[in-house]
DNA sequence: CAGAAAATTTCAGATCCTGCAATGTTTTAG
DNA sequence: CTAAAACATTGCAGGATCTGAAATTTTCTG
């Protein structure tokens, strides 16, 4: 909880506009898919100029994408701060399960904000768990704290890259499920899988409840 | 091998015009950055309409790209005719060699696509090894192979998602290695990290040769 | 060669996005 | 409180992207 606390009315509007930006946007989109809105259409749901809203967007889809711009710059900390003993790996899922929370978090706005993602295919790149910039950041993240070892070896591109498509492959089986499982759950069993070295799930047994083992918490 | 063979004049110029067309919006992107080159330059350094050069691709971006636009389903094709007995992992990184392989074949080109692609970072995505689309079709291909058991628990999804990922961490080493590893090695390399679970690599030992261990060869 | 089929072109137009100058509002300093 | 600085918003001009439709040229077929 970061939001509108120790700010002058200035910057609350701000965030405001830019929050109600992005809702009209997605609403907008929701509806009539992103083809049929123009940017006008949501700066006038707002009631601001069509120029405001690229002083707050560079492009109409980043105002689909949402999130806190410092959410890279967040995600890069935390990871740091994870004891170097723990794997890469593991360290990778723990931020990303804070990730996941917060998203839960604002469940009904994500769940609209996937599905506009599903009904635009051309979205989708994007949603690379929030692009280029937060795997740029991770990964030198990542290979700062590794540092010992390796050092050209791409390994922590590697392990980055991987994470954040499985995060992004958890959320999609997130929506698709309505939201209906915890998403941080979904997440840990993406991670089980991935440090499994992603086995094929044994034709199933002949009774079984619940579909994944959790792995035992440390 | 299956270009300009068994073809009319007319559709070898048609795949000419295409071909002359991506050849020109990549140098010219590499001359002078993705901003600085328009349409109308692409086109005109082929002599041909701007029109025209939206009748061959739907975006600026989407010259830059290349691939058959017949690569998903020739993917699709060669990863069902793998043995069911083969692991999907496994299954996937014979088909991406083969990718790796023709890719190598046409070392320039590529090169310079990636290069391009590095110093214009909003293209990477479209870089996801061909996009949402091969994406799509894999994860098709991978369930119908497996059709046995599993069904919706999400793991085609997974695996497809993550070995097109580490296709690209490979893509992207061999580029900014300058092309000199063979592709398909650094696909394997990156592949057995997938299937060991992405361990950390060792505090290197006092010696040693080579960073991985290839893997034996079957 | 004549007609069918298809590719290219021209043209108009909607939309996206940027730079710049003007205007209005909030903050800060005195 | 007031003046000035700082900043957000706006209108406007203009270049670029992309699409539909009709006209023109090229290629294929009989």
């Amino acid at each position: 909880m970061d939001s509108s606390d120790e700010l002058g009315r200035r910057d609350r509007k701000k965030l405001e506009t830019r929050a109600a930006l992005e809702r009209a946007a997605l609403r907008l989109v929701a509806e009539r898919g992103l083809a049929d809105v123009t940017v006008e259409d949501i700066a006038g749901a707002v009631d601001v100029s069509s120029r405001t809203f690229f002083n707050y967007f560079p492009t109409k889809e980043d105002a689909l994408i949402g999130g806190d711009p410092a959410a890279a710059a967040d995600l890069r900390r935390k990871l740091v701060a994870v004891p170097s003993a723990v794997p890469t790996l593991e360290a990778l899922r723990l931020v990303l399960r804070d990730a996941a929370v917060s998203i839960q978090e604002q469940r009904e706005q994500w769940l609209l904000r996937l599905g506009v993602f599903e009904q635009n295919p051309s979205l989708l790149p994007r949603l690379v768990a929030g692009g280029a910039e937060t795997e740029r950041s991770l990964t030198a993240a990542v290979a700062e704290r590794s540092s010992a070892g390796s050092a050209a070896d791409g390994h922590a591109e590697l392990v980055t890259a991987v994470a954040l498509t499985a995060f992004r492959v958890a959320m999609m089986r997130w929506s698709a499920a309505r939201g209906e499982p915890l998403l941080a759950d979904l997440l840990d069993d993406v991670f089980s899988r991935l440090s499994a070295g992603l086995p094929d799930p044994r034709p199933p047994a002949p009774s079984a409840g619940l579909p994944g083992p959790r792995p035992p918490a440390p």
